[in-house]
DNA sequence: TCACTTATCGGTAACGGTTACTGATTAGTT
DNA sequence: AACTAATCAGTAACCGTTACCGATAAGTGA
């Protein structure tokens, strides 16, 4: 199945490039309808999950609320402010060992991990 | 306000306890259904969230996946098999310091953290 | 022991986020 | 330019969960 290179494909990846602050897919859609007005809430979900599969974006799984698009697809972790919702970086290393650690302890065959902060943001203390 | 001893808060606590596999809320629901054949999900959902906000039970949000009740409310962390989508404890300590980290890096007051571990579980591989 | 109040109930409708379906387009090949 | 199938827009359906409603029953106080 050869893959194309559509007008919609690019704004949604594009979109995602730009905006550095963990957009949900409906703030994506938002962003994009501004210049596409016809494009289709499917069609960013769509490409959205066809990106984070080839790897080109990340998705961001916030336990509680909307999935988020991440342009760093680097491994890192994150921080769910609770009182406003929004969600930042959180820049410590990632810790590969606790992986090994939960496969020594169970037997588990562990490909990854996540780690969501919760807590106040600065804007909101 | 007075909080009231209903037969189906009761059931609901004493099925999160006695299934000790991580049980979502329609899982709990479907063991209740077989001794009080006429207990609403709504009822189900109203009590583990009851429950979980007094602490009595822990509410385990898993994500892409429906929340888990574990009977035990203790911090700790959890591991989601990609394969049958079953969730385990992942035995290892927890990682108190982290949480200061992110507050001395980025200013957040960080109240909590949860990790989530993934991979294929022992029964899967 | 018996009202009385109101927390909680069962049943069902609605919700938010997301995916699946449809026939119509359109990108990339030949 | 013609062709074919990946992708589109639009909409319906999905899943897990919460909100609503009139009916029920748990705990008080007389």
């Amino acid at each position: 199945m050869q893959t194309r290179n559509t007008v919609q494909r690019n704004a949604v990846l594009h979109t995602v490039q730009a905006m550095k602050n963990h957009p949900t897919a409906e703030e994506i859609y938002l962003e994009i309808s501004r210049i596409h007005p016809n494009i289709s809430r499917g069609t960013v979900y769509r490409n959205l999950n066809f990106l984070a599969e080839q790897g080109v974006i990340q998705k961001v799984l916030i336990p509680d609320a909307a999935d988020r698009f991440d342009f760093n697809i680097s491994e890192h972790y994150h921080f769910k402010c609770s009182e406003c919702g929004r969600v930042f970086d959180a820049d410590i290393p990632y810790q590969r060992n606790i992986n090994e650690k939960v496969a020594d302890k169970h037997g588990f065959s562990v490909t990854g991990h996540m780690i969501v902060f919760s807590g106040i943001c600065n804007s909101c203390k």
